[in-house]
DNA sequence: GTCTATAGCAGGATAGAC
DNA sequence: GTCTATCCTGCTATAGAC
C-alpha cells in the first residue's frame, strides 16, 4: 500500500539521519528536534515510530549497525576466497582492506567506528547485543583461522588480545580521524587511506621490527 | 589565610569530582548539579569559581589532564636512564609500563584515557591544545629515539604511524575495559595488566609473526 | 565566599485536530 | 500517519541575602 511505503520511508529517514548524529554528537547531544529536522518530519515522529528517543537509538544498533556489521564481515570472507589455511599475512592482509576500503562508503565507516568507540568507551545495552552477536562470534572465526600459524606455545587469551589489537588500531585511525589528521598533517583523503592500509597489515604482522616489505614484493 | 586555604579545596574538590564524572558520563551527560553534590559544595560554586560549566571542563584538561600527562612523560624518561641510544626493545618495553603500570592510579589512569578518547571521538577546544603541547612533542622525542634503529627506507611518517598504532593499543585497553573484560572473560586486576603489558610489548615489536619472547629470556 | 531562590530556556513526550 | 500546541521536567546561570 501507499501509506505503508510512506511509512518505510519516514521512519527510515529517521534512523539514516539520527545515525549520522549520534555518531557524530553522541547521544545525549542530539535533541529530537534536530533529528526530526534533518529527516524533514514531524517533531512527533520519532516517538510515533520508535517510543522514545532512547528506543530509537537503540534501534540504530539492531537494524543499521548489525547490517553493516555483517556486510563486512561476509565482504572479509568473501576477499579470502575458500582455500582453508590461510596464512596470517593473508588474513590480516584482507582484514584491513576490508576495514578501511570495504564495501562500507567513507562516511559509512567513519559513523560505523564512531559509534562502536562512544559504546566502548560508556557502554549500553547496545554494547552486550553487539558483542556477543558479533564481536564473539568474528573473534572466534579469526582465531580459529590464525591458530594454525601461530607457534605453540601461544594461549588462545594471547591470541585473542592480538586480534584486538588489530582492531584497535583501525578503530583507532576511524574515530579519531581529526586528531589522526593533525598529528601527521596531512588530509584523510585516498592516497592516505592506501598509506594507512599498508602501514596497518606491515604493523600488525610485524610490529616495530618492521617492513619485511621487500619480502612481500 | 584560611579563607584563601578553603578557597582552593572548594576549587580542588570541584576539578576532581568533575574530572571524574565528565570521564564516566561526557561532558553533556553531566550536570552542575550533580558535579557540586559530589564536590559537597554549594550549586553555584561551579560558576563562581570557573564562570560557566564549558569552561570547567576546560579548566580539567589544562590543569589536570595537562599535568598528568607531564608526569607520564616524565616517568617514561627517567626509566630509559640516560644512555642515549636506546633499543626499540628497551623503548616500548618503558612505554607499556609507563602506561599501563606507571605513576598513574587504576583510576586515573582510566579517567585520563577515557578522556583523551572522548576528546578524539569529539573533539574540543582541548583537543587542539593536548596535540600541540603535549602529544605533538612526545612523537617527536619518541621518532629521534627510535629512527637510528629504524631500517634506512622506513619515512618520518611510516615512524609515525607506527607510534600512533602503539599509542591505539594502549588507548584501546584503558577506554574500552568493558568490552575487553567481557570479551576476554576475565577481570581487570593486576594479573591481567601484567599480561598486557607482556602482550603490547610483544605486539608492538613483531607483530603477529610474533613473541620472540625465548629470546628476551 | 557561600548560600537560596528563581529566571529563563531547552528538550522529551503527548494530546488531540486533521 | 502527520501535524501543532503544549505540558512538564530539568538544566545553566545569576541575583541577592547572609
Amino acid at each position: 500500500m501507499t501509506k505503508d511505503h510512506e511509512n518505510e520511508l519516514t521512519k527510515e529517514r529517521i534512523l539514516n539521519e539520527a545515525e549520522i548524529l549520534f555518531a557524530q554528537k553522541g547521544y545525549k547531544s542530539v535533541n529530537i528536534r534536530e533529528i526530526t529536522k534533518a529527516a524533514n518530519c514531524n517533531l512527533a515522529a520519532v516517538n510515533y515510530y520508535f517510543g522514545s528517543k532512547k528506543n530509537l537509538y537503540l534501534d540504530i544498533f539492531r537494524s543499521r549497525w548489525m547490517a553493516r556489521a555483517k556486510r563486512l564481515q561476509e565482504f572479509f570472507k568473501s576477499s579470502l576466497g575458500s582455500i582453508s589455511p590461510n596464512s596470517p599475512a593473508k588474513i590480516v592482509e584482507a582484514l584491513a582492506y576490508t576495514f578501511l576500503k570495504g564495501p562500507l562508503s567513507e562516511e559509512e565507516r567513519h559513523r560505523h567506528h564512531q559509534l562502536i568507540a562512544r559504546e566502548m568507551a560508556q557502554p549500553t545495552e547496545a554494547l552486550e547485543m553487539i558483542i556477543d552477536q558479533m564481536i564473539k562470534p568474528f573473534i572466534k572465526e579469526l582465531s580459529d583461522m590464525l591458530l594454525p600459524s601461530m607457534s605453540k606455545d601461544v594461549t588462545k587469551e594471547e591470541l585473542i588480545l592480538n586480534i584486538l589489537s588489530m582492531f584497535a588500531i583501525v578503530l583507532y585511525f576511524n574515530f579519531a580521524r581529526k586528531a589522526v589528521t593533525s598529528i601527521i598533517n596531512r588530509p584523510y583523503d585516498s592516497e592516505f587511506k592506501t598509506k594507512l592500509i599498508e602501514h596497518i597489515i606491515n604493523f600488525s604482522l610485524y610490529g616495530l621490527s618492521g617492513s619485511q616489505k621487500e619480502e612481500l614484493k
